[in-house]
RNA sequence: CAGGGUGUAGCUCAGCUUGGUUAGAGCGCUAGCUUGGGGUGCUAGAGGUCGCGGGUUCAAAUCCCGCCACUCUGACCA
């Protein structure tokens, strides 16, 4: 590991006094997730804008060392470090079609002249760009760029300060083979590096199988870092190691066994009943033995789709069964208009032959006896609705969301769900953008071949964000070692102490010397305050120079994420640290 | 994009309903004293285009209109 790179020179240690850390004592009202109002108040983060940051000196050191850790670790994988430009052509954007397919999101600029730019809110143009103006032969291939660096997305809502934000720090990898076989090593190879990089990064991560969705492709994994807070989830089984997205998840159906015999449809009145939670309430029957009927704009055409009440639709399968490239949830107008039936009274009766619109069910529902559906009309609710007697589909198939108890396609075990941060997603591309942009060379016979690509984004400022979220407590931030500002804390009890002064002053220049990535609080203030803005900015290990230190030349020695407390000799400190701070970020690999 | 909220000191907020002295508090900041192992106590200070623009009025932080910014919820279950 090569420490001198961080700017700023860990080797040389820092005072509180030297640099800014603007600690806040109250949280800003701005930030509602943990992760925001932590970063904010240990004067690590400043808001300029919705979405827009400045990394302030200690926030910006984290950002350092995972971006080095990334580095490290992709050009270990063979990973080659390039820089692109932010601001790009339209031009490019046009070859591809992305300048229209993108939207909003993309942040849009002109120059003097007229012409059309965007801030680059991905690369994979630029590089393929690169890539088949340079390479022609397969002989120079395989190859693994990557650039760090500031990426721009004009979300619709930025949210959770680094979490979503619209400008932010990503690390993107792009492979290119000459073939499927040797996409697959440059595959597998990111996969490991990756596990390598938030192993080290010292955070509880999955990886799990996903949907390759709008970037197109093939097989695509992510990483998430679990937390409660997460935006996304994720199910994985109790007793292999498979995991995915609970889009992604395969779900066999659940089939609930009934005794009864179909009896007659019998039209009730379910006034102002809409959701399934108050049908089944008011009808007095389970959630699951109703028939949920959402309707999508598919590719422009209406299509309803059934579950069962206590399933959730999976738009991403929904898309993938039908080959579609948009699904969209119609609006409450939407139905009204099309359908004449306000939210929450449709069903599948009559729908297919009146509407003449297409109908898919999830398997489930086509086991269900005598259901409860809507009638479509307005206050109304079917009851004894039975398939294949009493209405059609168009398909049957997998099309909801996978979740907790849902069962294993490998192993059969139930599922558990967890809630994760993507921090980390890899694709096989394979020959999408290199056939687009005309990138290809010739192969060992002579014949011109598409090069055949991989993508793989790790979202630097994410990381940062999610390791927070991950490791605190009620007093402040929890660093783990590889990635904290600092690694170690220097504080003397009294400033007007000159044996603690002088003292605490001597260890700080021997950790620095010894290379150990030390700050000493130098600050004219009370301990208490030095106590807290310790805990709160998380250095992992916090040394404390105090009269009884001077008395005895004992250091107390404080692990933040412990709390275990110990006690050193000045001579036995440097090889302590040095060795329990290399155990403690290395432990994880 | 739809709906809601907020905008007053560096930060957290009060004042606005019912217009009327010199616009407030706590924290932070400055100075002094005090204190010194978990945000010390006291004293004295500095600090404000009350988001911007317009209107009503003798008089606007306060009422009206427009704009902007920030923020929350929703945009996934019918």
């Amino acid at each position: 590991m090569n420490k001198k790179f961080l700017v700023g020179g860990s080797m040389i240690g820092m005072r509180v006094t030297q640099t800014l850390i603007p600690t806040l004592r109250e949280v800003p009202a701005e930030a509602d997730t943990v992760s925001h109002q932590l970063l904010l108040r240990a004067g690590m983060l400043r808001k300029v804008a919705s979405g827009i940051y400045t990394l302030l000196p200690l926030g910006y050191r984290v950002v350092m060392k995972i971006e080095q850790i990334i580095r490290e670790e992709m050009n270990r994988a063979g990973g080659v470090e390039l820089l692109m430009p932010i601001i790009q052509p339209a031009e490019i954007w046009h070859e591809t079609g992305r300048w229209d397919v993108y939207g909003p999101e993309m942040f849009r600029l002109r120059d003097r002249h007229g012409r059309d730019f965007c801030l680059g809110p991905t690369h994979e143009e630029l590089i393929t760009d690169i890539i088949r103006n340079e390479v022609k032969s397969y002989r120079q291939l395989p190859l693994l760029l990557y650039q760090i660096q500031n990426k721009y997305r004009d979300e619709k809502r930025p949210r959770f300060g680094l979490m979503r934000a619209r400008e932010f720090i990503m690390k993107d990898l792009y492979s290119f083979d000459k073939d499927e076989a040797g996409l697959e090593v440059s595959y597998q190879k990111m996969y490991e590096a990756y596990c390598r990089v938030f192993k080290r990064c010292g955070l509880d991560f999955r990886v799990v199988e996903a949907d390759p969705g709008a970037i197109g492709g093939g097989e695509t994994h992510e990483f998430m870092v679990l937390a409660d807070t997460g935006e996304s989830k994720v199910v994985f089984c109790t007793s292999c190691d498979y995991a995915a997205n609970v889009e992604k998840a395969p779900c066999d159906p659940q089939i609930i066994p009934s005794e009864e015999n179909p009896r007659p449809l019998e039209m009730v009145a379910t006034p102002d009943m809409r959701t399934v939670k108050e049908v089944a309430d008011y009808l007095g029957v389970p959630s699951h033995q109703l028939i949920k009927t959402m309707f999508y704009k598919v590719d422009g055409e209406y299509v309803a789709v059934l579950v069962r009440g206590d399933r959730v639709v999976n738009e991403t399968k929904v898309k993938n069964f039908l080959g579609a490239t948009s699904v969209e949830i119609a609006s409450e107008d939407e139905v009204m208009e099309a359908f004449g039936v306000p939210l929450g009274y449709a069903g599948p009766v009559g729908l297919q032959e009146k509407d003449k619109i297409k109908v898919i069910g999830d398997h489930e529902v086509r086991y269900l006896v005598n259901a409860v559906t809507g009638a479509n009309k307005e206050g109304y609710h079917y009851r004894n609705v039975n398939t294949g007697r009493d209405y059609q589909v168009d398909a049957w198939a997998d099309l909801r969301v996978a979740g907790a108890g849902d069962l294993c396609p490998r192993c059969k075990a139930p599922f558990q769900a967890k809630r994760g941060i993507e921090v980390g997603q890899i694709f096989k591309l394979g020959v999408k953008y290199s056939k687009a942009l005309g990138a290809t060379v010739l192969n060992e016979n002579g014949k011109e071949v598409p090069i055949v690509m991989g993508c793989y984004g790790i979202g630097v400022t994410r990381t940062m964000a999610a390791a927070v979220e991950q490791n605190h407590d009620e007093d402040g931030i929890i660093w783990p070692p590889s990635i904290a500002p600092y690694e170690v804390v220097v504080i003397p009890v009294s400033h007007r102490d000159m044996l603690q002064v002088r003292m605490a002053e001597e260890v700080y220049q021997s950790l620095a010397a010894a290379g150990i990535d030390v700050i000493y609080d130098d600050r004219p203030e009370r301990p208490g305050v030095k106590f807290k803005d310790a805990d709160l900015i998380g250095y992992p290990v916090r040394i404390v120079i105090g009269s009884r230190a001077v008395e005895d030349g004992l250091v107390e020695i404080k692990w933040r994420a412990s709390k275990e407390i110990l006690y050193k000799s000045k001579e036995e400190l440097v090889p302590y640290l040095r060795s329990s701070l290399e155990r403690s970020k290395n432990n994880c690999i």
